[in-house]
DNA sequence: AGTCCTGGATAGTGTTGGTATCCAGCCAAG
DNA sequence: CTTGGCTGGATACCAACACTATCCAGGACT
């Protein structure tokens, strides 16, 4: 295949291919000669991956190249490339030290504690959890563990039901594709049907039509 | 109050708060002199809002101007208001005119139809949805309803439990930021609770430990 | 022989969200 | 009544990001 056709079938241009593998995100072409090289399968479904997770997960070109290295690393297992995901996902801007934010830190590091999550200390969606309890705090909306309860519960619910479903006897690339899809793509699927639940409650609530 | 303290208060430096008022989010202060302007709880309380949208958030400047000119009109509606910040949050790629895309937006309009649930025909998350069902077929994850009932049951506890919380007998502002507190900050809770829910599914799956 | 496509390199573009600087004018402290 | 710091307003600048455009010479197909 050369890269025109896998332009064609991928649905992106020759140049952004061409940018992609200079960004090692893709690998090139088997050289076939001075000027042409040659693609195969394993090109397109890396391509469409990418795509996946630039225009769903809106990830950015550095964090994709961090999962695809680890993807492509057989040394890798499965929870750690779940970690390495995590932390492609951000969020991205590092806590500043303040004492407000040190207390939502720990606010979320007891609440997990005590739900008897198994997560690691530093991931990432500590202090995403924590950033929105010190925004909401300031804005006069302090947050309570009751108000967490449906949070809690519903997250719980959705991410059991997603671990079932990540394929166990099937080729390495097929599972973590498998993974990646249910933590960037589901994720999307859950934010987008909670603002269509939103829409709908708050239409039945102000909208007497 | 003086510019300094503003930017005290709110966290902001004095060019940041400046530009938000170049950009339209935060009204002038009242000229007390030709050099000198006088701010007030009015306009801390506004930054905090934009910093809360813009940091967890994670809104554009633009789409942060659309929402506070909602805000600010009287004339407009809870309900209105709720349209303006789901158009805000995007998607903000329009689809292509594409076979599968369209296909995949009649499987959503169709979800959506028999959930009975009341969300505008315009409105950005059905793209959103359709995308990631575009996305997943592309890579050979096909969804199905089966998929999507958990989260459909998810959102939807969720949203009833957070159109419940609006305040409201309350002053015009605080009801809106509360809306607007439901709609973009929770959606933050309800992605990192689902990130930290993941990884500890992930760590009892695959981390024997 | 001519036309098209290619790999590889380099430079340029548009958007976004601020920063930095400069300038007078004012205001309060000494 | 001067002096030092802060101000509004204007303008310029900046870095990151994700491409996009051009150019080149060397194949390859027709």
């Amino acid at each position: 295949m050369q890269i025109s056709e896998l332009s064609d079938r991928s649905g992106l241009t020759v140049q952004t291919i061409k940018f992609y593998i200079r960004e090692e995100l893709l690998p090139k072409g088997s050289a076939a000669s001075s000027t042409r090289s040659e693609y195969d399968d394993r090109h397109l479904e890396r391509l469409r991956l990418i795509r996946a997770l630039r225009e769903v997960g809106d990830l950015p070109v550095a964090a994709i190249k961090r999962i695809v290295s680890a993807v492509d690393d057989d040394k890798i297992g499965m929870h750690e490339l779940f970690g390495t995901t995590q932390h492609a996902l951000g969020p991205h801007v590092l806590p500043p030290d303040d004492p407000h934010w040190r207390a939502a830190r720990q606010d979320v590091d007891a609440l997990i504690r005590e739900l008897g999550w198994r997560v690691a200390g530093g991931a990432p969606a500590r202090d995403l959890l924590a950033q929105t309890f010190v925004a909401l705090r300031r804005l006069g909306f302090p947050i309570t563990l009751t108000d967490l309860r449906p949070y809690v519960k519903a997250a719980h619910d959705v991410a059991e039901h997603e671990i079932g479903r990540v394929t166990g006897d099937a080729p390495r690339s097929r599972t973590v594709h498998s993974m990646l899809v249910s933590t960037v793509l589901y994720e999307q699927v859950l934010t987008a049907l909670h603002r269509l639940a939103q829409e709908d409650a708050s239409a039945r609530r102000y909208d007497a039509d």
